[in-house]
DNA sequence: TTTTAATATCACCGAGCGGTGACATGTGCA
DNA sequence: TGCACATGTCACCGCTCGGTGATATTAAAA
């Protein structure tokens, strides 16, 4: 609706259009979810009209490509916050603020959070596409991250990471959803607090140290 | 004569109907996923009238309990084939056959991982309920298993389960969403073989043996 | 037999969906 | 000024959805 406008204007400007529509799109997700983003969701949300969903970004294929899109820096300052900026004296302790990291900003990020859950439940082909964009921002994040620091010899690090990385997204999404996980509570910083304890000690042991004991219990 | 006749037109039998539907219910669910489940593609696929699911369940809610109520022994059937029936000699070989029963019967059960993949992307009331179903179920499982193994003192072992569980799910679901999980490909047997490996190897890391040197790096 | 109740089917409703053609309105160029 | 074009709006289509009332068909009680 064309209310009381400060610049009536400005609106007839396709650049700020498309701008609206973004956001609106990736509010509907987080928000609602994609069982309830469609193009009639997100003009309502935009305020515009739908057709010009399918004018400026070809429907809603276009429009979750267009998400994919700028899904990459926006998932790095989402990430880069809590990132890893200091120097690891080991692999483990890299792999260990990783995972952390990614725990934490994943709590924090309720869009990424709906579509790792549509990925998963819903593999259409846009969505893989989606899904890829964020691949892709996670593992340029990593990399960024690992600098020249190796893995242990001998040892099938990325299916040990792909176990962790799992876990992480799979707690998080369950606590997003229910509040909870196999009857383990995740809602109160508390329960992550543990949750993160059991983690780092998860880390730790797949990790450990060259001389040090195998599972030090650190933490309170 | 009223005899449970297989041939032509005997279809007039309530017992039979509730069945057909309960059927069609898991098959739409597990084949169509439940962005496609609903009164019309049930009844489309028992072959009769959508009313009836109303009158028989109640609608979409009575019919999504129904399919919760029998998933209990549903679930064990499925799980038992593959569970732990050995003697295990510590905890930690018991969580270890856990994790790899759980992954192998879930990647065996698609309408199992189509309800994990619901109870995480939307988690209405009635999906909770089905969840809870299948958590009771799991639950009982692993408690028929566990006998009197206790867990290591000092250890917070709900929460290091939760993530070594939450990472298999979220393994297998990827897996059958697109096949692979974080670069990591997830499809043929021997994919598969390795990430069991690893899978082991973070188990016994989590739960050393008592005696033994902290992480026995066995296979080649 | 007649009657009754259960079983199954059909037609229909309002709503929302994705998608499209026609139309209004403002912008900038000749 | 007039014209072409980009921008934005509206009405409408066909379809599927969840849900319901009326009705046919049949088994079994009376």
């Amino acid at each position: 609706m064309t209310q009381a406008d400060p610049s009536p204007a400005r609106t007839r400007d396709r650049e700020t259009t498309e701008r609206l529509i973004l956001a609106a799109a990736r509010e509907v997700l987080a928000e609602a979810g994609f069982q309830g983003f469609g193009v009639n969701a997100v003009a309502r949300r935009a305020g515009c009209d739908k057709q010009l969903i399918y004018r400026y970004f070809g429907g809603l294929e276009g429009l979750i490509d267009a998400i994919g899109l700028d899904l990459g820096g926006w998932l790095q300052a989402s990430l880069g916050d809590a990132g890893p900026r200091t120097i690891h004296p080991s692999y483990g302790a890299l792999v260990e603020d990783w995972a952390i990291s990614l725990m934490r900003a994943l709590r924090a990020n309720p869009l990424v959070q709906k579509i790792v859950a549509w990925e998963i439940a819903d593999p259409s082909p846009q969505v893989r596409r989606l899904a890829e964009a964020r691949s892709r921002g996670m593992i340029a994040w990593v990399a960024r991250a690992r600098g020249d620091l190796l893995p242990p010899e001998g040892m099938d690090a990325p299916a040990a990471n792909a176990l962790l990385i799992a876990a992480v997204q799979h707690l998080v999404l369950s606590a997003a959803a229910v509040g909870q996980f196999g009857g383990v509570p995740l809602d109160s910083d508390e329960d992550w607090a543990r949750m993160e304890a059991a983690l780092r000690r998860m880390v730790q042991a797949v990790y450990p140290l060259p001389g040090a004991t195998p599972v030090p219990d650190s933490s309170p």
